[in-house]
DNA sequence: ATTAAAATTTAGGTGAACCTAAAAATAAAT
DNA sequence: ATTTATTTTTAGGTTCACCTAAATTTTAAT
């Protein structure tokens, strides 16, 4: 039976290796898990042990294929537990988060496939992030950070690079959340800053930092 | 922070002195827990250190005003949760304790008072037993166990003494559920078992090791 | 009242998951 | 190529939640 730390240590991997790297380093881990990179040691030569990870002194973990099935089965119950969250129980997209991180962790396999299925196998979360199939399989969403629009271009928001709390809470502020059109006006080029048009209506100058980290689709 | 261990003992302290004994030993602890009396000591011990449970030498273990809180909140989860997993996700009666156990850990007061509102404030749960109101009041039933009815009387089940999965089964196979109309027929002197018509239908020999584990309201 | 049985506690130990401080290896900079 | 900085590992703790075996206390039986 796998524990509640060895499966954040699997996501964390996860998360690292996800893109480019093919292996998470130790203090890389630490960060995510706020542990030590001692304790990150120690872990990874025990999920080492239990095959669940790939391990070699000195250069970093990444997961085995069943780490993998872990690790993504956990991605899904997440973002699933994040649906109903947010549809059933009318949370905000900032606040699910920390109670999915709990939920995740619940063993059974049949409450995951009725939850599913009661959910209407969404197949995105609230923060447009792809929820796994069950055979472990991410949907890949053709999508662009806002700032690589042109000016006249509009978007879609489909998604969002990080889930903090307070970038969600100022994207409510201006009335922003996934479906909203947002159309570039102008791209200011001695600071990289855009002015763009929120659904037709308000218009709000991002500076690069929040345009970088706003996913759309063209349309 | 409390731990999942933690929580787990004062539930079955909860358990153990909810009727009449006034204080649990570590036997009957043990048991429940599927652990040994003397991790009991140590485990009350350390939660006597924190209050949460009275503790003499010796003379077992009761909840203290906060502990009985603690206690009380975790049966209005687990049995919240047990409601949803029954009405919204389908599951029978049989399944839905273990996934509760699992549930009831789950900490955000903000998600039970969404829960129980979006379940429709349920009262008591799919084993028929009463859900605690956020301020831990328990509804008691008038209720008698089936076999304190007296021939040619009629009760409806609106609860089962316990919730064994053989038992719940056995019941499923007989087509009876909360809400099940139980017409005592004939009381066989010599066995102490009770012949009863099912909703008006078949009939079936209880013996008195399962009539009384049934609760009925008479009609 | 003794003695036997049962319940409870203490003693001593284990593994999981953390920690800090120090040592060793790797990577970066001069 | 050395030196310096960074990353990672090792060494040596701690706390929590368990364990078995032995000692103690309480309860029941003779
Ligand atoms: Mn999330
Ligand atoms: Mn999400
Ligand atoms: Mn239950
Ligand atoms: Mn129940």
């Amino acid at each position: 039976m796998i524990s509640f730390a060895e499966e954040n240590y699997l996501k964390a991997i996860f998360k690292i290796t996800e893109k480019d790297r093919k292996s998470a380093g130790t203090n890389a881990i630490a960060q995510i898990l706020h542990t030590s990179a001692a304790s990150v040691t120690d872990m990874i030569q025990r999920l080492s042990e239990k095959e669940l990870v790939l391990y070699e002194k000195y250069k970093g973990a990444s997961l085995s294929p069943t780490g993998n099935k872990i690790a993504t089965d956990l991605i899904r119950k997440h973002r699933l537990w994040e649906v109903f969250l947010s549809d059933k129980l009318h949370f905000p997209w900032q606040k699910i988060h920390d109670i999915a991180e709990q939920m995740e962790h619940i063993k059974s396999d049949e409450l995951i496939d009725k939850l599913d299925n009661y959910l209407g196998n969404p197949r995105f979360d609230p923060h447009g992030d792809p929820i796994p199939t069950k055979e472990g399989k991410f949907l890949i969403r053709n999508q662009y950070s806002l700032d690589l629009l042109n000016e006249g271009e509009t978007g879609v928001l489909v998604g969002v690079r990080h889930h903090l709390t307070e970038f969600l809470n100022y994207l409510n502020e201006l009335k922003i959340a996934l479906g909203t059109e947002l159309r570039v006006l102008k791209k200011l080029e001695f600071d990289k800053s855009t002015r763009v048009r929120i659904n037709n209506n308000e218009e709000v100058i991002f500076p690069k930092k929040i345009s970088r980290d706003l996913f759309v689709k063209k349309k």
